[in-house]
RNA sequence: GGAGAGAUGGCUGAGUGGUUUAAAGCGGCGGAUUGCUAAUCCGUUGUACGGUUGAAAAGCCGUACCGGGGGUUCGAAUCCCCCUCUCUCCGCCA
């Protein structure tokens, strides 16, 4: 969430950010009930000064002997008073606390500014396209073909948007994890984390799924926990309201499932891989010091890219615009890998700073160099998703017979397998 | 799931209603002494919010914070209630 010293000392910069974004938010609302607050408690501080002096003076006059019922039935009446304020300072804070956590981040001055995916910036696009000498199929048919994956029986177990993998399609899954968290932990720096896969609210809320994005997470009400949507969650909120002592950079890398209702996709991408309600994905995320967050951003966007480097598969990067940013981001990359079966480029990996935005609300803090603590920057991104890496590996790799050439770097972590028939 | 014991600053650990603005020690920081190291001595020490001075760095004032939330009281780390977590034992269990 964004400081609300900042948006009472930037108010017009935060308006046109949030213009951009084309969030709506009643800025003048907010910023009465902070002059409000401010008001409301400078009052109350003002009793609770004046009731701790004379308490103490009448502990002293006690001890003295002298009486004191006068004093005391005065206090009675300021404590009234003070519980009075309190009440309503406590009604206001809540109230600004409710506002803040739904106003969005300011987005990085150089993010273009654009309402929606059409103004988003492509920045590269790596690897060619690959010529085909047949049609290429989807990884749906080649999938089932092969017996790598069983939609029909997941979906009779657990309905539309499960997948069940099998045999080689299994290992395949597997040998993609393991390569992934491989390199990300012996050669990109990152310590490995395997963590819960349920957490509460309050966490939630840390990362800002909550409180906008309730419905499309799976909810287990009878202990009040909630499924990951991603790794991010709980990774980054290993943190949370922790001063943090181990020198930043911080970087963990976690594969783990992922939980999603895909609420209000109904319909779309009903088949196949492409949008799933249970994916895996190997998450990189980072806690780093303020002043370096971009250039970290820059090497974790690299350290995604060199996955499909190294598995040759084509993809693009592209900026997303000011209307296109998700929640807490401030600057973001996505990367997208071409798939020749769908024609269409597969969002992998989301590469995002969020500066301040999620610490605050998470309260993840660090010292800096003059010995003060401040909010530590996070940021986060895919290092790849799995389900959709899977897709573009059928896609890209398909050979005219219906079989599956491995890419190279696959082979060793496919116990030697080449091909896929 | 049952029973019991706990939760105090960066750490250890005192504190059962009023100079506790949380003792003491350790650690950290600054300084003194010192050929170097060690030791010793002196000083200092958290977080948040609000106000205020200042160009800023940084001060100063106030309030709150002893796991979390409520209550009693003129006054709560301390008394009462609820919750969470940790530990020990029992039960169950991959």
């Amino acid at each position: 969430m964004l400081d609300m010293k900042y948006i009472r000392e930037h108010e017009a910069d935060v308006r046109a950010a949030l213009d951009h974004r084309g969030a709506d938010v009643d800025l003048d609302g907010l910023l009465e009930k902070d002059r409000e607050r401010r008001a409301g408690l400078q009052e109350g501080e003002r009793l609770k000064s004046e009731r701790n002096t004379v308490s103490k003076e009448i502990g002293l006059r006690k001890k003295a002997g002298e009486d004191t019922d006068q004093q005391q039935q005065r206090m009675r009446e300021v404590g009234e008073r003070i519980a009075a304020l309190d009440g309503q300072n406590r009604a206001l804070e809540e109230e600004i606390a409710g506002i803040l956590l739904t106003i969005p981040n300011v987005p990085h001055k150089d993010a273009p500014v654009g309402p929606d995916d059409t103004a988003n910036r492509l920045i590269r696009t790596v690897g060619e396209a690959r010529e085909f000498e047949f049609e290429p199929k989807t990884h749906v048919e080649l999938a089932e073909s092969l017996g790598l994956i069983d939609f029909t029986r997941a979906a009779r177990m657990s309905g539309a948007g499960f997948v069940l993998f099998k045999g080689l399609g299994a290992r395949l899954e597997r040998a993609l994890m393991q390569f992934m968290l491989d390199m990300h932990t012996r050669e990109h720096g990152y310590t490995e984390i395997a963590p819960p896969l349920l957490c509460h609210a309050e966490a939630m809320t840390g990362t800002g799924q909550l409180p906008k994005m309730a419905e499309d997470m799976y909810t287990i009400p009878e202990d009040g926990l909630y499924l990951i949507p991603t790794a991010e969650v709980t990774v980054t909120n290993m943190y949370r309201e922790e001063i943090l002592q181990d020198p930043l950079p911080i970087r963990h890398v976690a594969c783990t499932p992922c939980f999603r209702r895909e609420a209000g996709a109904a319909g779309r991408e009903t088949r196949g891989l492409i949008r799933v309600h249970q994916f895996d994905k190997v998450e990189l995320v980072k806690f780093v010091e303020p002043e370096t967050s971009y250039a970290e951003l820059e090497s974790l966007l690299g350290h995604a890219e060199e996955v499909l480097k190294r598995l040759e598969l084509p993809y693009r990067v592209r900026e997303l615009c000011t209307g296109d940013l998700s929640f807490a981001a401030a600057r973001c990359y996505d990367i997208e890998l071409w798939a020749p079966g769908q024609q269409a480029w597969l969002e992998v990996s989301s590469c995002s700073n969020f500066e301040d935005f999620q610490a605050r609300r998470a309260r993840i803090r660090y010292r800096n160099d003059k010995g003060k603590t401040a909010f530590v920057h996070s940021l986060n991104g895919s290092g790849v998703a799995l389900a959709r890496l899977f897709v573009a590996i059928l896609e890209n790799y398909q050979m005219a017979d219906g079989s599956i050439a491995l890419p190279p770097a696959l082979v060793p972590y496919m116990g030697g397998l080449e091909r896929i028939e």
